[in-house]
DNA sequence: AACAAAGTAAGACAAATGTAGAATACCAAT
DNA sequence: ATTGGTATTCTACATTTGTCTTACTTTGTT
């Protein structure tokens, strides 16, 4: 597996949440918002994640159905892998600290986590 | 702050590995085993990273000198933020479950953090 | 002073990425 | 069958990234 380019990431997040097959004009609507896209750099996106095998698609009338392959599960555990080797060198109590120190989790994300770490205790 | 390219990245983490200054020389030696980069190649990385901001330059006779000015700590920072951000929603415990199921940590890191947890509860 | 060795600057170029216009296909109503 | 509206395909193009070639500097040497 490989990294998606920024883009095509947040049309996969589009994808996934929503139950397939999904269309263009779908994830228009739900990105809209935020990114001004044109309904073509959507298309292309599309186009881009075939040939990378994330979803394939169906030809419905003049619209195209798009369903994903790869799940959203199996690409985060690859991109969180991934991190943690580059960032990390795969030290978890370094992520843990820095985060931590970066107030980028907080103390209920820690209790959060106790609470975790005691139903692993089985 | 912007996340660097793979490849200026490489040659950051030898900058941040090395009491400064550094020059292009000792980078090369020391990625040279890995990546087999021209000269050439190394320079222009270097040449970017200035001009990200990234390290400052020194003209010393023939060779030239750089310093990081962003620092190492400083960046992950950066990053591990806007990982969590992207691709776990800042859920911490979304990224430890995670690992854990792609066995990335194992119950030995669980356990320390179970202890770095605890030291917490001051 | 002239030169070779070591290092650098300037420029190049293909591939990847972000973004989209223009031409075209397909359905739906006339 | 024609028309009009959408969605699609095909094509394009600027920017960023990875990687390097060629031409120039600087210095230590003959």
């Amino acid at each position: 597996m490989k990294k998606l380019p920024d883009a095509e990431f947040e049309v996969m997040k589009v994808v996934w949440a929503n139950e397939p097959p999904i269309t263009t004009s779908v994830v228009m609507e739900q990105l809209g918002k935020e990114k001004a896209w044109k309904a073509q750099t959507v298309i292309t996106l599309m186009v881009r994640l075939v040939q990378r095998g994330f979803v394939r698609t169906e030809k419905k009338g003049k619209e195209r159905t798009y369903f994903p392959i790869i799940g959203r599960e199996d690409y985060l555990k690859f991109e969180s892998g991934d991190f943690m080797d580059r960032f990390h060198g795969n030290s978890f109590r370094s992520l843990v600290a820095m985060l931590y120190n970066d107030k980028k989790i907080d103390d209920h994300d820690l209790d959060d986590l106790m609470i975790w770490l005691k139903e692993k205790r089985d």
